[in-house]
DNA sequence: ATGGTCGTTGGACGA
């Protein structure tokens, strides 16, 4: 089973990357953030009919998120906030397939350290813990995606230097990060030799993305028995090559499910 | 990483 993220920002806009990616990568499950839709104008029948079933939850201009599947099984127990979090931002899809749980994420990007942003990132990653700690101990087979907005460690980040300290590298966001980990969920990147300078963002600006000049911010974490069946886990930077990119390329990991 | 661009929107704001 193949299982990616990837924040599109703005699915109007990059609607037809996703669809030649789709074809291209065949994905079993894919999570979607910063559609930028309402649910009213989602592209639903674009997406079924390239063989996907689809589950949203949006909002208009910021945010939102979607979960297409070409598993057979049916949608259960859907989620579309962390419980006990009020927000009207639209972040948070979750579904069980079968056997499978898949939670999508937008973790929210924090502006700058200190700001009011910073500490709703904060605090967002807090509740989304305690959640997660329920969840794990619920369903054994557990995957939970997104675009986390956090560098693990400065082998994440194309200058940790310069980024020492700051929104997506400081350490309470990598302590936050670190407790997913310690719960038991597992950044599938990392259960594999990888090569240097590997990042799944690139600033529009300053040429970034040519430079090489990025983060790796977007995860798929994995339960305990499902580290043991990962079989790949990679960065397609092949979109982020394309004309009118998104700025996050899709990540993905493989499972012997 | 001085700023440098996108996307949404119709002037800033968020990333």
């Amino acid at each position: 089973m193949k299982i990616a993220s990837w924040n599109v920002n703005s699915l109007k806009v990059r609607l037809p990357h996703v669809l030649d990616w789709l074809a291209e990568a065949q994905p079993d499950l894919l999570g979607i953030q910063e559609t930028k839709t309402l649910d009213e104008n989602f592209p639903q029948q674009e997406i079924e009919a390239a063989g996907y079933q689809v589950l949203f939850s949006g909002q208009k201009t910021y945010n939102g998120v979607a979960v297409l599947s070409r598993l057979k099984a049916t949608p259960k127990e859907i989620i579309t906030d962390i419980p006990g979090l009020e927000d009207h931002q639209r972040r948070v899809l979750g579904a069980t397939y079968g056997k499978l749980r898949f939670i999508n994420l937008y973790v929210p990007n924090g502006s700058e350290v200190g700001s009011d942003k910073y500490t709703y990132k904060l605090d967002w990653l807090d509740k989304l813990a305690s959640y997660l700690k329920k969840q794990l101990q619920e369903h054994k087979n557990l995957v939970v995606v997104g675009d986390f907005n956090i560098a693990p460690e400065d082998r994440d980040v194309h200058d940790p230097e310069a980024w020492k300290g700051s929104v997506l590298v400081s350490e309470p966001e990598r302590a936050a990060l670190q407790k997913l980990f310690d719960l038991g969920l597992h950044d599938s990147f990392r259960l594999f030799e990888q090569d240097e300078k590997l990042y799944s963002w690139w600033d529009y600006r300053a040429a970034a993305f040519r430079r090489n000049m990025g983060l790796r911010i977007d995860h798929v974490l994995c339960s305990d028995a499902l580290k043991k069946k990962c079989t790949a886990s990679y960065i397609d930077k092949e979109p982020r090559k394309l004309e009118r990119p998104s700025d996050h390329a899709p990540v993905v990991a493989e499972f012997d499910i």
